[in-house]
DNA sequence: GAATAAGTTGAGGTGTTCCTCAAGTTGGGC
DNA sequence: GCCCAACTTGAGGAACACCTCAACTTATTC
C-alpha cells in the first residue's frame, strides 16, 4: 500500500547498510583527499569489496551526485546569510567568505567548484542554483553602489578558480592565507577603487562555463 | 691541452646530438603538456629510446633543472624592464603583466612556480634570484607611497598561486581573463584602495615556502 | 680496419588505478 | 528450514607511467 511512488526498487537490508557506509566513507576520504580519490580507499574504508561500490555506484560521478549536493546545501544557508544582512556590501562579503570557508574545509566542495561546473547534471543543477543566488548578492552590492559595477558572475567563478588554488597550496602550512588575499582582493572591488582594467584585459566576459 | 677545467666528461657526437634533442623536446612538451608530461612522450619526439632519456637524465628533476633556467632567464629581463620604468608603481604593474605573461604561455613555468620552490637547488637557486629582484620592485612602489604598505613577497607567493589556477582553467577557452582578474586585484593593491583587513586574516605572514 | 669504451635500445618488472565477472554468500518470503 | 533472487567478493585483465638492464650498435682511437 501506498509504495507505487517509491520509484526503483526497495534495497535489500545489508545491501542499504552497505550503500549508506559507502557515502560516510565517501564523504570523508573526498573530504580530505579530494575529488579524485581513489576508490578503493573508499570501499576499504567503509568495509566493503570494490565490487559493492560499483554495484552501487556504476561511476565516480553516480557517487559524487549523492555526496556533492548535500554539502553543496550549506551553500544556500550561506546565501540566505549574505541576503540576510542589512548592508549589501556586508552581504558580499559575508558570502564570499562562507563560500571559502566552506572550499577550505571541504578538498572535495574545492575540487568540484574548480572543475566544475563540468560534472554530473544533478551538481550542475545545485551549482546553478547557487549561481542564481550569488547574482542577486552581487546585484544587491552594485545597486547600492557598494561594488564596482564591472564585476560580473563569470568573475566571481574566476575568483573561486584563484582563491581554490590557494587553498590547496596553504591549507596545510599556513591556513587562513585565503583571508589575507581576500581581503586584498575586496579592496580592489569596492566602487570607489575602481581603475580602469589594463589594456588587453577581456571587457567583456563570455560567460565561463555553461 | 686546456681540458683540465672541462670537468664532467667530453660527449661523443652522437651522445651530444641525443641529449640536444631531448633538450629541445623536453622543453616544447613541458611547456604545452606542464612539468609532469610522460617522460616517454618527450623520449619519442626527440626520436630516442626512453633508455637514452634516462641514461642522459636521472630523473625528471634533472631534466628540468636544464630546461627551466632557461625559461627563467625571462623573467630576470622582466624585472629590469620594471625596475627600468620611471614610476614605480608602473612598475609594479609591468612586472606582474610580464610575469604573468610568462606564466600563461608556458605551462612548465606556470606549474614550476605553483608547485615550486620545492624542486631541484638549481631551479630554486633560480627562483630566489627572482624573489630579490621581486622584493626590490615591491619595496620601490612601496616607499613611493603607491603600493600598500602591508603588501609582502609572501603575498606575491600567493598571488603567484592564485593566478596560475586562472591561467590554467582558461588558457583555452578565453585567454587573457587573468588580464582582468589583475585588474581587479591590483585595484586592492593601491595603497589608497587599503582598508583593515578582514578578522581572522593572518597579519604576520610566515613565509610561505623556503 | 680492429678493438673497445661509450652509448643506445626496448622488452619487461614494478606500481597504481581503473573496472568486470564468475563464483560464492546471504536475506527474507514461503 | 529451504530456496532463490539479491547481493558481495576479490582475483585479474587493461591502461598507463615509472625505471632498469642485458644485449646490441657505433664513434673513436691507434
Amino acid at each position: 500500500m501506498g509504495d507505487m511512488a517509491a520509484g526503483p526498487k526497495p534495497l535489500r537490508s545489508d545491501a542499504a547498510r552497505n550503500r549508506d557506509k559507502l557515502l560516510v566513507a565517501a564523504t570523508e576520504i573526498f573530504a580530505d583527499r579530494g575529488i579524485d580519490a581513489p576508490l578503493e580507499h573508499i570501499a576499504r574504508r567503509a568495509g566493503v569489496s570494490i565490487g559493492t561500490l560499483y554495484n552501487h555506484f556504476p561511476t565516480r560521478e553516480a557517487l559524487l551526485a549523492e555526496v556533492l549536493p548535500q554539502q553543496l546545501a550549506a551553500l544556500e544557508r550561506i546565501s540566505a546569510d549574505a541576503m540576510a544582512e542589512p548592508d549589501p556590501w556586508d552581504g558580499f562579503v559575508v558570502f564570499l567568505e562562507g563560500l571559502f570557508t566552506l572550499q577550505s574545509q571541504d578538498q572535495m566542495l574545492n575540487d568540484a567548484l574548480t572543475q566544475g561546473f563540468t560534472l554530473a547534471t544533478d551538481v550542475s543543477q545545485a551549482c546553478r542554483q547557487g549561481s542564481l543566488d550569488a547574482e542577486r548578492i552581487i546585484a544587491r552590492a552594485q545597486e547600492a553602489g557598494r561594488l564596482r559595477a564591472d564585476f560580473t558572475m563569470a568573475d566571481l567563478v574566476t575568483l573561486i578558480w584563484a582563491m581554490s588554488q590557494v587553498i590547496r597550496e596553504t591549507m596545510d602550512s599556513a591556513p587562513g592565507t585565503w583571508r589575507r588575499v581576500l581581503s586584498f582582493f575586496l579592496d580592489g572591488l569596492r566602487a570607489e577603487a575602481a581603475h580602469p582594467l589594463l589594456p588587453g584585459a577581456p571587457s567583456v566576459v563570455t560567460d565561463n562555463r555553461p
